[in-house]
DNA sequence: AATGAATGAGAATTCATTCAT
DNA sequence: AATGAATGAATTCTCATTCAT
């Protein structure tokens, strides 16, 4: 099904072989994103295939198992995302990066149901050390970064610290990705934890 | 296979059979909520059985289909925390009631993660008529009256409604049952939901 | 779920119980004779429990395996259809009583589909020496005294036996209750296997 | 499991893999034909895949589902019989065409039994729209010809149409084959019938 | 390197039959 | 004698993975 034109093999043959294979290498990463994403890890290995169009036997080839091809799909999501908060540390003063990513990902969360699903399991303390595991850890430290900087300038209360902050976002992300949530209501649930990220004094009398 | 001890008798022989199919469900259903709290949906009902110690065909004699056992096991962990709310609601303070049940919810999670899974999947608005949905309404009913008596008396701010605070809820516990978070991470994260919940006025430069 | 008042049982205890027996054992073989003449015999013995309103155990009370039970069916269907034999037999002339009893039974056929399949398969040479065997065969000499009966009133033709005769009588029988025929079609049949059977000479050239 | 014989592949290399598939569907269907042959269709898939030689998955591969192997067999067996009524409508005189066909039936249905029960079930007015009532309407189709073609030169009365025609015909073979007959018996059951398919003017007295 | 066929190990579900009351 | 619960074996179907081309 791929292109196997014999003739392009002749000048530089194994180098175009490899562009070919890593094409089928990202269509068979994007179609896997797509169907794990729509009907979780249990969607058939098949079923990503046939998205792909590659028979399943090349999926195998370049992912010897179905774990394999997860872990893929995973490590390229926190990749990304890693990215994305890498760029906002880059571009913005402190209080708009943190704010905003935080945002852009409870608002892109629905859309994206298992990026979510996959940052909730690969969350804190790892110790396996896969691809995954690396990749979930360098989005958590640019999250950290952009916690950091934003606390610097006083736009977040400063005696708090990573770990809830990165489980709050987890948290409202899968929120806002399963409970059914309108516009205003998730402007409402951010605008509470934003509120909670920036009063000063942790509150009094409630317990 | 089901454990015909004969010592279980001793309690009055005339409640015998039909306290046995009583007796039945009831393990059935506990192993289910583990296996299922464990493996997720995709557990087999066979590893069920095995761990009620009853044979696979008593699991499909009390639930006719594997759908039909999974909402029998949500519907029980939704008819708890119902009562739980409700307990709070007769019990104690509106303040104390909300604040408190909320992070019982919140504590309560990791230890029982299945339990926001539900919550998750269960949220908002449902149509099927199902004792699922009904159960989850009940519960997310009692939440709201929660919250209302907890804004009558100021104690939560004014200016939000039932389905960000559900949204919060449902978050913040799927969030402490999957990112592992120590004691003092967890009551700082509660301590940020908190004061968000309480603050008066949104917040203003942050956005 | 069957009547088990003790009172009864004071006069004539064995005797009452019995009764009970006995109108069970009726109630079950009807609604077996329905379901399996709707499911064939591949419906379930718990369908026909439920249908005559007893417990599963009692149908296994009564017929030790589900084979015995299918076998009093066939058994009671033959019993019947012998007893309509032998009821034309005494009162009609042989002409009339061997045509009105072959197409009697492929006139009912279609509302009982499941007799004429029984009939098939329990027709000529048995071996067993069950009572389905002995019915069956009670049945095919009731038809072969109507068949001699006929022949030696010249109605019909002289160089023709039971097995063939009986043969056709299941064939049409099967025809009518499986092939869709309308009541002009059906009787047209008849009379090509009613003027196949009169005729004497065997036909000539045709081949 | 599937005889992997290296010795099948004398004939050629390169038609091997699709020609592996091929062979398999075939192999599979011949044994589904036997299976359900004898078992009637509630042998299982499993008989089928083990007398094929083949795993179980590869039935499914092949059919997805029972039914649908079960299709399969059944358009294969109209199929032939209609191919073969064809050959008869194309080589013989008309009289010849018809009876032949009929005889051939019905000597060979004891043979095949499971070729008449298919026969009988799928006959006349049917609505759906599968292969295999397209493959049944085939076949009733051409032995409209036969009949007509015979009744044209007179050898078939002329006061009977195709539908009891077609039930006798099924009729007689699923007699055929599972009545016990003798040759005799059967070439009598024959006789009968296709004297009354020759006389012209339908019987007198006999009722 | 890519393909599609083949495979066995499950998984859900049904059923005849047995047990305890 | 009657009942309903319990059971394991069997059945249909799915899926990750391997093979041969």
């Amino acid at each position: 099904m791929a292109t196997r034109d014999p003739g392009r093999q002749e000048t530089g043959g194994a180098r175009a072989q490899r562009a070919d294979a890593r094409t089928n290498r990202i269509r068979i990463l994007e179609a896997a994103d797509e169907v794990f994403g729509k009907g979780g890890e249990s969607a058939s290995t098949e079923e990503v295939a046939r998205l792909a169009a590659v028979g399943i036997a090349t999926v195998f080839r370049h992912f010897p198992t179905k774990t394999a091809l997860l872990e893929a799909v995973l490590a390229r999501r926190f990749q990304r995302l890693h990215e994305e908060a890498e760029a906002s540390i880059a571009s913005a003063d402190p209080a708009t990066a943190f704010f905003d990513f935080f945002r852009h990902l409870v608002l892109d969360a629905p859309a994206k149901i298992a990026i979510t699903e996959a940052l909730l399991d690969a969350g804190g303390g790892e110790n396996e050390d896969d691809e995954v595991t690396r990749a979930s850890q360098r989005l958590r430290a640019s999250v950290g970064t952009l916690l950091q900087r934003a606390q610097r300038v006083g736009s977040v209360r400063s005696d708090t610290a990573l770990p809830e902050v990165y489980a709050l976002l987890v948290g409202a992300s899968r929120a806002a990705a399963h409970v059914r949530l309108d516009t205003q209501a998730r402007d409402r649930m951010l605008a509470i934890v934003f509120d909670g990220l920036t009063v000063q004094r942790s509150g009094t009398a409630r317990r």
